[in-house]
Formats: C-alpha cells, sequence, structure tokens
DNA sequence: ACCTGAACACCGTTCAAGT
DNA sequence: ACCTGAACACCGTTCAAGT
C-alpha cells in the first residue's frame, strides 16, 4: 500500500514489494497466488479502512459522515481507489460498507424492496465521483470547486432516497 | 481499438499493433511519441464515436438518448472507456459531448450560471455508472437488472435537473 | 522519410535446488 | 516451511544504421 501511495499502481510490482521485504522476487509466490491476488488484498485493504460512521445519528448524517469517510479514503491512497470499480462487492470489507448503507436506507424509509437497488445507485455515484477525481479528470479543477461539487452531489442523493420513500415518512426539509 | 476490444487493455502492446500493421514495434515510434500517446488516441477514437442526438427533441429525450448512446458505446468498448475517468474532458472528442449536454440542460431551464456544475456531476453519474458497468463491478447482476438500474438513473438525474431549474442558489432536488 | 537490428532495463512467473 | 538461482517469454524505449 505505502508503494501503491507513493509511487502509484505501476510502482507495485512484484520485484518492488520483494525488495521492500528484503527479499527476492520468487519467494512472494509462497504467500500469494499472483499478483492479482496482491492487488485484491490491497483493495481489500483499502476497504477496511473505511471508518463507519458512530450509530446514534439520524440517517442523513450516517450516510453523509460514510460518504466523506469513503472521499477521504480514496484521497489518501488514490491508486487503489479505482480498482473498486473492477470488482464485485462480494468481500467482507465491501459487505461491511453496503450494509452500513442499506442501514442508513432503511432508517430513510426506503421500501424494503427498493433497498438493493436504491444502494447500488447511491453506491455508484459516489465512487464515480471520488473515483474520477482520484484518477485525473477534474485535474483542471480547483479543491474548492470539487468540495462543493461533492457537496452538491451528497444533496442530490439525499432528495433521490426521499424520493424513493414510499410514503410511510414525511420528505425532511433540507436546508 | 479491435486489439483492445477482443483482449482487453492489457492486449494493446507496442508489438501486438506492430504486428497488426506488419512493422516492427520500433517503427511505431515515427507516429507516436509514446504509448501513452497511443492511449490517448483511442481515447479520442471512442469519444468521437458517440452519436450525437438528432436536434428538434425536448431535452429529456435529447439528454437520455445521449446517455443511452454513450452506454452503448462504452458496451462495445469496454476495456477503453473507463480510460476517460483519467483524463479531464479537454479534447475536441470531449467538448463536443459536454457541449451537447450544455445545450440540453440551457433547454431544461438551469440558470447559466450553475450549468457547468450540474453537467459535471450529471456526466459523472453517467460515466460512473457504465465505468462500473464494463470495468466488471456488476459482474454478478443480470443484464435486465442493469438495464433497469440505469433507467432508475435517467430518472434520478432529470429529477435533479428539474430541481436546479428552480429558484435558489441551491439546487435541492425534490421528489 | 520511414523502417530495422541490436541492445537495455525492466516485467511476471516456473521450476529445480538449496537451507 | 521458506527462500534462491537460473531461466523463459515478454514489456517499452533508445540509438545508430540501413533504404
Amino acid at each position: 500500500m505505502a508503494i501503491a501511495d507513493t509511487g502509484g499502481l505501476d510502482a507495485v510490482t512484484m520485484q518492488a514489494v520483494a525488495e521492500r521485504l528484503g527479499v527476492t522476487p520468487m519467494a512472494l509466490y509462497r504467500h500469494v497466488g499472483t499478483k492479482a491476488d496482491l492487488l485484491d488484498g490491497l483493495v481489500e485493504l483499502l476497504l477496511t479502512e473505511f471508518p463507519l460512521p458512530p450509530p446514534g445519528l439520524a440517517w442523513q448524517d450516517r450516510l453523509g459522515s460514510l460518504a466523506r469517510a469513503v472521499r477521504a479514503t480514496a484521497h489518501r491512497h488514490p491508486a487503489v481507489f479505482p480498482l473498486l470499480l473492477k470488482r464485485p462487492a462480494t468481500t467482507p470489507g465491501a459487505r461491511q460498507v453496503r450494509d452500513e448503507i442499506n442501514r442508513g436506507l432503511e432508517g430513510s424509509g426506503v421500501g424494503a424492496g427498493r433497498v438493493a437497488q436504491v444502494e447500488r445507485l447511491v453506491s455508484t455515484a459516489i465512487l464515480g465521483f471520488v473515483a474520477s477525481e482520484v484518477s485525473g479528470r477534474f485535474a483542471n479543477h480547483s479543491a474548492r470547486q470539487l468540495d462543493d461539487d461533492f457537496a452538491l452531489l451528497e444533496r442530490m442523493l439525499l432528495g433521490f432516497i426521499e424520493a424513493a420513500t414510499q410514503g410511510g415518512r414525511d420528505p425532511t426539509p433540507r436546508p
């Protein structure tokens, strides 16, 4: 992970990892099946780094703080984060995050039958924005502009979630 | 592009391209500065393949048909599409698409001062979903499920755009 | 102007051999 | 059980040399 953070994903070679460990590249194959496995491990490490929001918050704040935590983690590991687009969220770390989002959505009043689809769209919107950001698509934009964009994205998603509510609760007015 | 479509991005090597052209790898450096330049060319080729929607449609249909055209192009070139996350949309091909979206947004009544930001969020949401799709994140989902998700994404974005046409400094989406 | 041969410094991965 | 030497089939890229 340290190699990826400082040198990018291309710097994560079997030789670089081996050198970091004071060992020859061939020795790694005793501990990891292939280089793809090593990258999978990196992604899982990233996922377990997302801090889950404290309980007791309103669902809006739970989801909002999780979204911002994901973004902060991505900024810390810009090379590894975009790999999330490539793998189904089936690992323990991925499920942990998805379950947290689902709890927030249930708290919002989204019908149980629609939670999975809403979760997919909300996750994908956050993932797409943050992956764009750390991958370089917004290289010409200021940090201030990106913060504004992200705040608007959060509002868009809260509005979407409220609209997906089955009328069991009154939509909460947003500031 | 043909090599990328059939073998993935990893198959796009200088040697593979050279062989396709009946030439040695070194000959390519007469026509392209570096391999990164070659990939840039691939992305630009992809961008110019997006069919722009016919004029005369309502703004909702213009934006919708553009979104679906982008998705169809991504399905045709799944290896190259995700590279869009890595580059600022500053090339002629990218500008062409962005201008088209901006025209749609202006038609919707979004204030001129907010078109750029709304465009960024709408583009990013589509890009994020489609890149996830072609990169493998939804590998466990059926084509039918993904079509449904995409249709819901379109509705979410139309709702967001409509909310952004109402007054106020902050476009707050409403159901 | 365009292409090639030879060469360099890397890659991931294997296999038999060492401790 | 864990590591290494040697080797293989690749990479991108350069440079001088060829036509």
